[in-house]
DNA sequence: AACTATTTATAAGA
DNA sequence: TTCTTATAAATAGTT
């Protein structure tokens, strides 16, 4: 149909081929738009070009996309879309089974639930519970061992700070007597005892600090949690004071 | 093209709709098929008729399915899909969280993993623990005190039998003995003892069968599990013999 | 289904 | 791309 008969095979003219391309498109788009009406039928054309430009026709009253559900559910196209689908439910239920049987586990530990069991099923119930309880206070004591330890410590340390400042305090009015002394003997101007003795005190009180932080900073309790074993630990101790 | 023009719109005569569908439909695919290897392009023709029935043409070296994810890659028309797996996905690690959370707490309640647990969070699992085995052997007791109730009741029965069974012994032993009497009385010929009161031994104990036996049948042991609630219990008793 | 008069599509050229 | 136009192809109505 036009001024020459064409062999039905590819264009090798790139311009021949696009333009032969445009119009026969147009063509075959218009010729689905008139089965579909003059016939009543669904007709759905997709066509991409050779340069990956996509053109569609869909007949009225539907979506490409209800047309390919049509298809696939005509041919059982998507049937492995449906397989691994419901791979995935029976994950989903298996994954609800357990949680419901551990669930059911939990309030039967809780102490609900129980009517539902026989008389052996209670009495493991009751000997795993109390071998849990045991447990747990094993691990009570344990925390409760280190509290007091921690404090023993700190109560120690307290004390050795308490003995060493009334050693300074006794060696500073030992000094401070001697120096009076001397005063007198010399008969040196009155500076006013008090104040002299203050800040001799504020001087020790820094050194003091200075020397005793490094230790109390260096020093730490113990931690209570000293049996964990997971690798995700934050290494944060328990806050006692 | 043909003897005269046509209107484009549903052709009302079915028959005639039906040739034309058949012809068209011909035509059309001729189309996509020409412009498909003329122009070097991918198509793809899908059309259902107004009975349902599907007709297809593809692009050689392609198929249908090939195109349609063509399709929707460049459409991004499974976007849903992809949307709705993820929810889906979602849900199973939501559930897997779920389950290991509950698998924690079903350690610690078997006294487990106890370590990473707070002193406050020891003492409610002890507090928690203690609960659950006052309540485990409350309803241990109860369960315990129902066997007992059960065993009461049928001792009960068994006593009722035997004192029945006592009576009826001594009246045939009466029976007999007047009969003894009787014969001794009145000289009838020698009817052996120990024969005639098997038989009627016999004789009683199948009445007694039938009398006793309905009432037992009739008791009914009092449930084992009689606070369960659930509605799929299949009112099976705890066997206690 | 075939036929065929006519319409429609389109190849080549502008 | 679009328009034109000669001609091939498709097809409506008929047989």
């Amino acid at each position: 149909m036009g001024r020459g008969k064409i062999e039905i095979k590819r264009i090798e003219n790139p311009t021949n081929r696009q333009v032969t391309f445009s119009k026969r498109r147009g063509g075959l788009l218009k010729k689905a738009n008139e089965l579909a009406i003059l016939c009543d039928a669904q007709v759905g054309v997709v066509i991409f070009s050779s340069t990956g430009k996509l053109f569609e026709y869909c007949s009225p009253h539907l979506s490409i996309r209800q047309l390919i559900e049509r298809y696939q559910r005509v041919t059982n196209t998507h049937f492995e879309e449906i397989n691994s689908q419901q791979q995935i439910i029976c994950e989903i239920s298996r994954m609800r089974d357990e949680n419901d049987k551990l669930q059911a586990s939990m309030r039967q530990f809780a102490g609900e639930d129980l009517a539902s069991l026989t008389l052996n099923e209670v009495n493991q119930l009751e000997e795993q519970l109390e071998y849990s309880v045991n447990k747990v206070r094993a691990r009570k004591h344990q925390l409760l061992h280190q509290q007091l330890e921690n404090l023993r410590r700190k109560e120690h340390i307290l004390e050795d700070e308490h003995n060493y400042l009334c050693r300074v305090l006794a060696e500073h009015q030992a000094a401070m007597e001697h120096q009076q002394v001397v005063a007198m003997e010399h008969k040196v101007g009155d500076v006013p005892m008090l104040e002299h003795f203050g800040h001799l005190y504020a001087e020790e009180q820094s050194r003091n600090l200075l020397q005793l932080s490094p230790q109390m900073h260096a020093f730490r309790l113990q931690p209570t949690q000293p049996n964990l074993q997971e690798a995700t630990f934050q290494g944060h101790y328990l806050q006692l004071w």
